[in-house]
DNA sequence: CTTGAAAAGAACTGCCT
DNA sequence: AGGCAGTTCTTTTCAAG
C-alpha cells in the first residue's frame, strides 16, 4: 500500500472529475510542470491504484431508460452453486453488475433495461431461470448520484 | 435518441474494456482507418452518448478495504425530507453513490471505509444523524464483477 | 469512406537543480 | 522530488479522391 501526499491526493480528485484530462492539464491546475504531473501519473499506474478509465456512458440515450437493482438469494450454498451462479449470471448482458454480499441476500445485480415490460423478460427468462436462484427483491433506480469519494476529502 | 449501426457498437465495446485508447488502436482493431474512426468518436460525444471517462481507482490499495451497500429507509418522506436528505448524504466523503429507489428502502448508498471499525464510526456518526433516517440495513461487499453491458452485446 | 500531409498537442526521455 | 528542453508519438484538422 503505497503512501500519497497531498499533491497525489490534488491529482487524484481532478481525475476523478474527469479521467480525459492529461497532465499538461493537471499540472497546471497543480501548480506543477508536466513532466512532473506525469512522473506521478506513472508512478500511480504503475503502482496499481490507477487501475484504469472506464467509459461513462448514457444509458438514457443508448435506449436503455430502466436501471434495477436486484437482490438475489441462492436456495443453495455450496461452493458449486457459487461458481455456477456467478458463471450463468456474468453471461446476462442486461447485467452490468454482479455484487457478492453479506446478508439477507446473497448477490445483488445492476440490471438495465430498455423498458420496464423488457426488464420483466430478463428477469423471467434470464434471471429466474439461473441454477440455485431462491428468492429475489427488486428495486427500480429513480435518480442517482455519483461522488466523488473519500480520496480527495481525506 | 441516436441510432447506432454495428460499427459504433463495436467502437464502444473497445471502449468499455478500455476507456483510454485513442482513435488509432481502436480503428486498428476494428478495420477502420485513424479518421474514420476519430470521427465516429466525436460524433458519439457530441450526441452526448460518450458522457466521458472515470477513474477506476484500486480502493484496496488506497486503504479503503471495506465497501458496504446501505439501505435507507427516511421516517417522514415530503418533498423536503427527500432534497434535505440527499443534500445532507452527499456532504459525506465515504459515500461513493446516492441512489434513490422504489420499494423497502428509500435509498441505497455505496459507503466505502477503511475497516469496519472505521465503517462503525461513519454509519453512527455520519449516517444516523442524517435527517428523516428511519430504518437501515448494510449489506458488506464481499467481491464484485464488473460486466460490459448490452450495448456491445445487443 | 479513404489517403496524405501539416499543425498542434500530448506523451515520454535525459539532464540538471 | 521538480523543472527544462528536446524527441517522439498521437491527435486533430484539412484537402482531395
Amino acid at each position: 500500500m503505497m503512501r500519497l501526499d497531498e499533491t497525489d491526493r490534488a491529482l487524484l480528485a481532478m481525475l476523478e472529475r474527469d479521467a480525459g484530462q492529461g497532465a499538461a492539464t493537471i499540472g497546471r491546475a497543480l501548480g506543477l510542470s508536466q513532466s512532473a504531473t506525469w512522473r506521478r501519473m506513472q508512478r500511480l499506474e504503475r503502482a496499481g491504484i490507477l487501475a484504469g478509465r472506464r467509459l461513462d456512458l448514457d444509458l438514457e440515450q443508448l435506449g436503455f431508460g430502466v436501471t434495477v437493482f436486484l437482490g438475489v438469494k441462492l436456495a443453495t450454498k455450496g461452493r458449486v452453486s457459487l461458481e455456477d451462479f456467478e458463471r450463468a449470471v456474468t453471461s446476462i448482458p442486461e447485467v452490468q453488475t454482479v455484487s457478492h454480499i453479506l446478508g439477507l441476500y446473497d448477490y445483488r445485480l445492476r440490471v438495465v433495461a430498455r423498458d420496464l415490460a423488457d426488464f420483466e423478460r430478463v428477469l423471467r427468462r434470464r434471471i429466474m431461470t439461473l441454477p440455485g436462484v431462491g428468492d429475489v427483491e427488486a428495486n427500480v433506480l429513480l435518480s442517482e448520484e455519483l461522488r466523488p469519494g473519500p480520496i480527495g476529502a481525506a
